[in-house]
DNA sequence: ACAGATGATCAGCTTAGCTGATCATCTGTA
DNA sequence: TACAGATGATCAGCTAAGCTGATCATCTGT
């Protein structure tokens, strides 16, 4: 293989990007995590969602009602950002803002039956559009690339 | 192992990361990246440099002088976002704006002498932040994972 | 009982990126 | 050769996302 050559697939006007950017870990990273987004975009657009308020909205479905500053911390998301995301699937009444009994400066956001079954399903379809994304690879080395992952998160 | 339980690492108020969201590949997938970002952060900022204008610098001095909508294009860069970037490139001495001698309407973006080392530079610290973002891996390991994505990205 | 911490919210700022317009220049067609 | 339409670069101004700092209510420890 040359050096920096036009090899291959994405050229523009005669220009290719350069294999010191296209083989960083960083670049394919972010490019396949591209790639499996695009394939959520559809769906999520079509419920109203982004992909951050869907992850609030899961956590709650599955970690049970929290209130919205130790959600946030926990999901890397500000405190005023959470202000407007919990807004956002409040209306779309997927979540209910309730006061929490025992602290009452603070609301315990809970799913709403519409919520949960939301969540089930779009963890459903993000499931089947990774499955989609990564169908270039066969099912072992799909479990490998998982477990490589997984390990460097630890 | 329960369902969705609090066994591991980063519990915030006795909340966790359910799995539906801490497995799926897109989360592991930028997790990683953002892991490898975090560590070349600083060098960057010491640069005066963000990601995206190291990679048009990287591009120009790996694929020759360019005028700047073929650069964008080839990065997924708009055309008006490109005008900030070259003018920030060019106030740090790193590339010029040299006429097109065959089309007196675009600029063929060139890297200076400070531009190709600090290139150089920069393409040597990406690789060792990734180095260090993979120690948890071994050189087998990180080579399949390396594999696999390239594979993905085809 | 009170000082200081904490949860939620809001106004207003910053930034990144984009749209649409403008000007210069190029290219294909007649 | 002339001219219509395409293309490169740039700018003003818009939008959306996210954050800072302030405010108010409430909690907690002493």
């Amino acid at each position: 293989m040359g050096k920096d050559d036009a090899s291959d697939g994405s050229a523009v006007n005669g220009l290719v990007l350069p294999d010191a950017l296209q083989n960083t870990l960083v670049h394919l990273l972010t490019d396949a995590a591209a790639r499996i987004e695009k394939e959520t975009a559809r769906d999520l657009d079509m419920l109203g969602l982004s992909p951050r308020q869907l992850r609030v909205l899961v956590t709650i479905v599955k970690q049970g009602p929290a209130s919205q500053r130790p959600l946030g911390e926990l999901l890397g998301i500000d405190r005023t950002t959470m202000v407007g995301i919990i807004d956002a699937l409040e209306k779309l009444e997927l979540v209910e803002r309730r006061r929490d009994p025992d602290d009452r400066r603070a609301w315990l956001v809970t799913p709403t039956e519409r919520g949960e079954s939301t969540a089930d399903w779009a963890i459903k379809m993000v499931q089947s559009a990774e499955a989609r994304a990564l169908e270039a690879l066969t099912e072992h080395q799909r479990e490998t690339l998982r477990k490589l992952l997984l390990k460097l998160s630890r």
